[in-house]
DNA sequence: TAATACAATGTAACCGTTTACATTTATTTT
DNA sequence: AAAATAAATGTAAACGGTTACATTGTATTA
């Protein structure tokens, strides 16, 4: 019995048994301080006790428990990342920027997904909340109502910036593009290429990002002496059904309109798509422009021209901000939001004249 | 100063300090131990007391250290997800079904992307392993060149599910499609189509889906009494500048190949766009068949002949088959692979009869 | 050489749970 | 009513690090 239970604890120790500071300490007859400071390259230790205790830790394949490290300092050098969706060649140009400076910085990064689902990202900002991170990337689900699932983390002063899809009166420091300008310009494309009856297809309007491309559309149409019709404006959640949807009603409006912006690249070739099996050719009867110069824009045909906004950096910048807020280097408080630029790429889908 | 070290000491109590079960027991003059059973819903505490316990402790704003309680349990209740990329509708279904199953088994999820590159994936693996995942549910970046990385993971005996991209000879039980059925049967309907020369195009043979699929594409091409040519072949990393090339080649290959088997949507999008701009016709002059269903398959013109598989389904029974192993419930060991079903959806592009 | 400064290491409390085991209290049995 | 049993609670030792403070050893200065 003794030698069995013998042979149990030799595998168990082998197999599942952490190495530990003790274990460490034990070996080379020290204090487990000793050990402690020498793992975190602690300068008070000697340098000859360092090597003989990273080579011991090495050796024996001595890992460090995270939890042990994060209960008692209170910090885990985690960032939580939170994404209204991730099936975007934009969202993941964001995605690469952020971990890029993240991991310069030695930071880890717990990604979380809502799937545009608001109830999901109250989950998950608990969920990140529960896990502890140090700080908080997010940007908002498509029906997000209010931000009371972030009041947690400012009241634990955990610092959050928010990207993209972002709401106007929050604390949190927020990296986006001029979206009134962005869909200002989208507009007075159009109207540049003799559209008199440009229809607008975008998002719920609750959404910053949609609101004030709309604004920029209705902006451009006044400066240009064109009246803004409600019938010319199509909201909606943008998922495949509903583009294919509103380009029918599109396609019946009478006179029909020659023009539409509309502000997502994927539902923008949906569009396009149905237009077309409807008879009605891109960009000589109704020009299209669309937004975030994502893959599918180079894809269709004719190609979208589009609104282009450099996803890596946002990330980046947002990344980059976080990290010196958390290292005492600027802080985010006195920085409300940060815009980086974003310009239109025409290309075929829009081009009347030069046809 | 002693005013103010109160002052301070208050603000600090209700803004910083968390709740402990400590704060509680003293409240309720109870031991931390019954708090903690309360806590946890053990039916040993009786039903007056963890009413009070639970109540408190909703009053207090309390909530579980995430810390400490792994650190004692050695347990994370905490999964793993390690994708090859996020840029996918596929990918995103998949980690849509994960995310079902886990979160109607309470489990908490991390998501870490390695972008196709094998080096992020050995770095992502080790975060996985030092933040102690209890599971990990995989698909393996494009160069991959080993699973060592995984290693630590069988050591401690942590599970491991592979799924789409995976390695033959790992441990791990694995989540896949028939690729090889699957490119035969791609193949097969673009010889019913009356294809003589049918080229394929696909991502490098080291990875498992890659060369089931080749094998299928070989295996109809014999069954029709065809020969395999390697000229017949490109192997690239089906990114869009790669595939642009080699749509190139293709059109000016002389005789001109009547058929193209692409594995994947994006990559069969952009050589259908490239080859019309060289003025071939598609399906006329060659049939296109894609693989994955992807979004973009239904957006080009013709709309895509692809194979369908379903993303979310695979990612349901990986992560359920990871929680029945985590509880007990069937082992993991028994079980080598998971086969899904796939399917030949017919579009347009490699419709020549029909038309 | 004694006093001082500094470098290196050690001691022990702490972070907030969980849980085996011990103890108390309530209920049932004889 | 005492003894036996079951239910509820308590005690204290983990889990594995970090770090303020104490101590020891060594080099510098007066």
């Amino acid at each position: 019995m003794l030698a069995l239970q013998h042979i149990l604890m030799n595998v168990y120790d082998c197999m599942v048994k952490e190495v530990t500071i003790y274990d460490i300490a034990r070996e080379l007859n020290c204090s487990i301080a000793t050990v402690s400071r020498a793992l975190q390259n602690d300068p008070v230790v000697s340098a000859k006790t360092k090597k003989r205790i990273l080579d011991l830790a090495e050796k024996k394949g001595y890992r460090s428990n995270y939890f042990a490290s994060s209960l008692r300092k209170r910090k885990t050098h985690t960032i939580g990342v939170m994404m209204h969706e991730l099936n975007s060649y934009f969202m993941v140009s964001v995605l690469s920027g952020i971990e890029k400076v993240l991991s310069e910085t030695n930071y880890d990064i717990i990604i979380a997904h809502s799937g545009e689902s608001g109830k999901k990202e109250v989950a998950n900002a608990n969920n990140l909340f529960h896990k502890r991170v140090d700080g908080l990337i997010a940007s908002l689900a498509y029906d997000t109502p209010n931000l009371a699932h972030f009041d947690q983390f400012t009241e634990k002063n955990i610092p959050i910036i928010f990207f993209d899809r972002v709401e106007e009166n929050s604390t949190g420091t927020k990296v986006i593009i001029n979206n009134q300008k962005a869909g200002y310009e989208a507009t007075q494309h159009l109207i540049d290429q003799g559209c008199k009856r440009i229809v607008h297809m975008t998002g719920f309007l609750t959404r910053n990002v949609y609101f004030y491309r709309m604004e920029g559309y209705k902006a451009a149409l006044k400066d240009n002496n064109m009246k803004f019709k409600e019938s010319y404006l199509f909201v909606n959640d943008l998922q495949k059904k509903a583009c294919v949807e509103t380009a029918k009603l599109i396609a019946k409006m009478k006179p029909l309109p020659d023009g539409i912006f509309i502000t997502n690249d994927i539902s923008a070739a949906i569009v396009m798509q149905t237009l077309k099996e409807l008879g009605i050719k891109v960009p000589d009867d109704i020009a299209i422009v669309g937004f975030n110069n994502d893959i599918v824009s180079t894809i269709v045909e004719p190609k979208l021209t589009t609104i282009d906004y450099p996803g890596f950096n946002m990330g980046e910048v947002a990344a980059r901000n976080l990290i010196n807020h958390l290292n005492g280097n600027g802080d985010i408080k006195l920085t409300s939001s940060i815009v980086i630029k974003s310009e239109l790429l025409v290309r075929g889908s829009s081009l009347k004249l030069n046809n």
